[in-house]
DNA sequence: GTAATTGCTACTGAATTGGTAGTAATTAAA
DNA sequence: TTTAATTACTACCAATTCAGTAGCAATTAC
């Protein structure tokens, strides 16, 4: 159970889609995220088939949010690039009941969603910007590892 | 991101540890579940490790619940066989805050941890005999599919 | 027309998953 | 004390999935 790399890197992107608020090509996104503008090129694909992000070929194309920063969810993006989300197949199965564990996943699948869907591309700015301004108080605060800083004890709760 | 063989089996198993209360050998196990005792008992093995479950070897051995069943919970055993819950390495470093994405897969994390550890065998049993109730009723009242039928209509909710 | 870009398909190496096999240790019962 | 039944442990293997690459076609701006 963990999180392909599509998923993640998806986000990322989609993230500093967000972030930047301008179109950015493949080969932007390689330069922030490290990773082959191929490969991303085709993470992107799929959230813009899946409705999230809009393309424009040709020189100075790159992708670009199809939606609003406050309308557009990490579930949207985790589904469009999580091939089997549904965790496991009973959940499809509303009837299946045989074995007295689809219950619990049905439970789950449900509360992964409720989180997903719960957090906006905004949302995910702002706690960025929170975060810089508390990275920006640790350095000045003289700690060198971040770890034992209590400006992140709370981090990502 | 799914539920691994494992993790489905093992919780399938504590919960027939939970519903028929006694001692179960893989070999029951295998019976009731339908997958090779071998497999089973790697599975238990685990759970036992995990302190899940308690085994006794020899003739008429088997395994057993090591605590009361509302006291055991579906996370427990998710984590114990889910070699990596964890969804992703960036959620160990609680420091992590590079990508802007790290903070939802922490929440998603927290989230699913949530919802399991809500769940104890003995909801899971309880659940499953109200289903009984169900699908008895369904029978009665003649319809052909569950699907269909208002008694499914919450299933797993 | 040319350069830059996305769209699409095919491929590949590595890791993971799901499962099997065999042997040793332990236990209960005959 | 022997035998049968059981778990413990390790090694192994086939199939699938994952992560990433490569190449070419289509599109667009300049």
């Amino acid at each position: 159970m963990k999180i392909s790399s599509k998923a993640h890197y998806g986000l990322q992107a989609t993230f500093l889609l967000a972030k930047e608020n301008k179109t950015l090509s493949a080969k932007d996104l390689e330069n922030e995220i490290g990773v082959s503008a191929k490969y991303l090129e085709r993470i992107m694909r799929t959230l813009s088939n899946a409705g999230v992000v809009k393309a424009t070929r040709g020189t100075a194309g790159g992708y670009y949010l199809a939606k609003k920063v406050d309308e557009t969810t990490a579930g949207e993006i985790v589904r469009a690039l999580e091939d089997e989300l549904e965790i496991i197949t009973c959940v499809k199965n509303s009837a299946c009941n045989k074995c007295g564990t689809s219950f619990v996943w049905k439970k789950l699948y449900n509360g992964i969603n409720e989180v997903l869907d719960g957090i906006t591309l905004q949302s995910m700015v702002e706690n960025d910007k929170a975060n810089s301004l508390a990275q920006a108080h640790c350095s000045s605060c003289g700690l060198s590892g971040t770890e034992n800083c209590s400006c992140f004890s709370n981090n990502g709760k």
